[in-house]
DNA sequence: CTTGATATGATATAATGTAACATAATAATA
DNA sequence: TATTATTATGTTACATTATATCATATCAAG
């Protein structure tokens, strides 16, 4: 993300957590400014190595988890479960509700791109779900992909 | 899974690997099995447990990782990456054709229920995928739910 | 029966994640 | 402001999941 955008989106993180009244701190800020300027999903140990690049202190593992807690309860983060990473939410900046998220992941690049799946799908999907006595908690999705660069690259 | 099914199961996946030119060893067959009486996914460590109480001789656990990729490799067990947990094919002893599983993993219980979802949504979600320049690899869904049993409990 | 391939054992270590307690910073209230 | 309560962060220890590497054992083919 360039650096403009990036401002924009963690001012609009500060006042979606003052409207919760969440505090931002300057690290939390700093966490989830290294997950909005990486290219791919982080580890949480990644995140941590960006950081002490970054900003010249080192921050423990251990906070990093705390911090991304805090982010994603926020839904300023997601954390990707099949992979054991974590991204930002791609919406941010814009209004529009947090719905759940669906994420298509490429497996040759790691580039995750975080997407809305029409409510019919999701809805069928549900139905499928009941059919089968279960019952649907969150429709939160990994969908295993290859971007279209690799896609092009791989052909 | 009761006795006299598991060893007709084990029989099928017998004959699977010999159709398929691959050796399904003792121990193999023990993981499998272990896996097959399990209620729930088992990490590669629980496996590795349960071996041991179950066959009275340890099983070192990078063994176990082995069986596995060798199990998952001949389709006749399933990794579940969501929560690095692994389980039998539900589809070991019906014959009909080794399609894409999809998962539905109870959130309170752990217990999972493997079905297909219907080629109608799958393709749905393959064109939302490609209307987002992504193209989908494996259809292979982990779904976050309560089952029938939880759900009634909970309420 | 011996050679080559496959399967398993053993050891070390990496990567991810949690638990528990100590300290620091912030907020609320006297 | 001083005091206290709450929240955030640091520190240490350890649990869990996974891979890499090399040695040994077992099986299959000639």
């Amino acid at each position: 993300m360039k650096a403009s955008q990036l401002k924009q989106t963690l001012g609009a993180a500060e006042q979606s957590c003052r409207a919760s009244g969440a505090r931002l701190t300057e690290k939390r800020r700093n966490v989830l400014a290294v997950l909005l300027r990486a290219k791919t999903p982080l580890s949480a140990y990644e995140i941590a190595e960006q950081y002490g690049r970054d900003y010249g202190e080192p921050i423990p593992a251990m906070s990093v988890y705390r911090m991304l807690d805090f982010l994603a309860d926020e839904n300023l983060a997601h954390k990707l479960n099949s992979e054991n990473k974590y991204l930002a939410c791609a919406h941010i900046a814009c209004d529009h509700s947090h719905e759940t998220p669906q994420f298509l992941i490429c497996s040759r690049c790691s580039k995750v791109r975080e997407i809305g799946i029409k409510p019919e799908v999701i809805a069928a999907l549900r139905d499928t779900v009941e059919g089968a006595g279960y019952h649907l908690l969150t429709s939160q999705l990994e969908l295993d992909c290859l971007c279209d660069e690799c896609g092009r690259s791989a052909a």
